[in-house]
DNA sequence: TTCCTAAATTAGATTTAGTCTAAATATCAA
DNA sequence: TTGATATTTAGACTAAATCTAATTTAGGAA
C-alpha cells in the first residue's frame, strides 16, 4: 500500500524499471498532479487542471499514465453509474468501497474486510486469481435534509 | 422478483400506469426483445437485433425503455471494465454478481447472500436506503487452458 | 366516439469519453 | 556518444449515449 508522494514515486519508478518502461518527466508530472487531488477525478479533469497550471503534458499521455498508475496500485479506477472513469489515490490497507445516492450524488466511502473474504472464497471456488474489485451500493439518503446539496465526490 | 415474460409484462404495465407513463407498443416490443436475450446485451446490440428482425423502434426509444426496465426491476444494468452498459434479465431471488477475467474476458456469475447482508449493515450505519448494488471482481483464470477462448458474456 | 393535450417517438445531429495515428522527440543500453 | 526503440504529441477518429424539434400517439374528458 502507498503512503505518500515519495513512496508513490518509488513504487512507480520500480514498476516502470521492472517492466522496462521508460521513466519520463511526463509520467512523473502526471503522478504528482494525480497525488495532489483530494477527491475522485476524471482523466480529463486532471488533464485540464495540469494544463491550467502550465503543464504541457498531452491528453493521450495523461490517459495512458493513469492506466499505468492503476496497474501498479497507486491509483484506483471507478465507474460510478456508468459515467466516465474516475480515479483516486490508494492509501489505506484495504481497498475502500462506495455508497452512492442516486438522488443527490453524495458518495460515502467505507472499508469492509468481509468483502475481501467473500472475494477470496469466490475466487477459490471458481479457479480465479483476484486482482481487484468494485463494490458499489446505489441508494438514497434516508434523511431528506442531507439529500439536497449535490455533494458529488 | 421477475419470473417470465407474462409476469414481466404485468410488472412493467403496473409500473407505467402507477407512474402515469404511457403504455406503448414500442415499450412492449423492447421488453419482449430484451427478455429473449439469453446473455448480457448492450442497448445498441438490442436496437440492431430488433431492427434486424423487422422492428421499427428507434435507437432513442430502445435506450429510454431499457432505463425504465431497470427502474422497475425487470433488468439489471452493468458496467464491466468501464465499457458500454450491458443489461440482463433479473430472474432469481438474489441479484447475482460477477467475476471477470481481464485476460480472456470470461464472465462468471455467482449468487452470494452475504453481500446483501453487508449492504444492509453499511446502509444502516450511514443512513442510506439501498436500491441495488454492483459487485465485480476482476482477475484472471488460474488454469491457463481455460483462459484462451474469448468467452465473453 | 371524437377531440384534445401532454407524452412519446423519431431521424439525425450533437456531445463526450476515450482511442488511434504517424511524425517528432527522448530514454537508456551499449 | 550513439542509435534503436519507446514515448509523446496534436489532432483525427470512434463509439456510446444524449439531445432536438418535428411528428405521432395514448388516453382522459366531454
Ligand atoms: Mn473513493
Ligand atoms: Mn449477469
Ligand atoms: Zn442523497
Ligand atoms: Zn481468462
Amino acid at each position: 500500500m502507498v503512503f505518500n508522494i515519495i513512496h508513490a514515486k518509488q513504487i512507480f519508478t520500480d514498476f516502470l524499471r521492472k517492466g522496462s518502461y521508460r521513466v519520463t518527466s511526463e509520467r512523473s508530472e502526471v503522478l504528482e498532479f494525480a497525488f495532489k487531488q483530494v477527491q475522485h477525478f476524471s482523466a480529463d479533469e486532471l488533464f485540464l487542471a495540469m494544463k491550467n497550471e502550465g503543464s504541457n503534458v498531452s491528453r493521450a499521455t495523461v490517459y495512458n499514465t493513469l492506466e499505468l498508475l492503476v496497474k501498479c496500485g497507486i491509483l484506483s479506477k471507478h465507474n460510478f453509474l456508468g459515467k466516465e472513469s474516475r480515479y483516486e489515490k490508494n492509501l489505506g490497507a484495504i481497498e475502500h468501497d462506495h455508497l452512492i445516492c442516486v438522488n443527490c450524488g453524495k458518495i460515502i466511502e467505507f472499508d469492509n474486510a468481509e468483502i475481501l473474504k467473500i472475494q477470496e472464497n469466490i475466487c477459490e471456488k471458481y479457479g480465479f486469481v483476484a486482482i481487484n474489485h468494485s463494490f458499489i451500493t446505489y441508494g438514497f439518503c434516508k434523511n431528506p435534509d442531507e439529500c439536497k446539496t449535490n455533494g458529488k465526490d
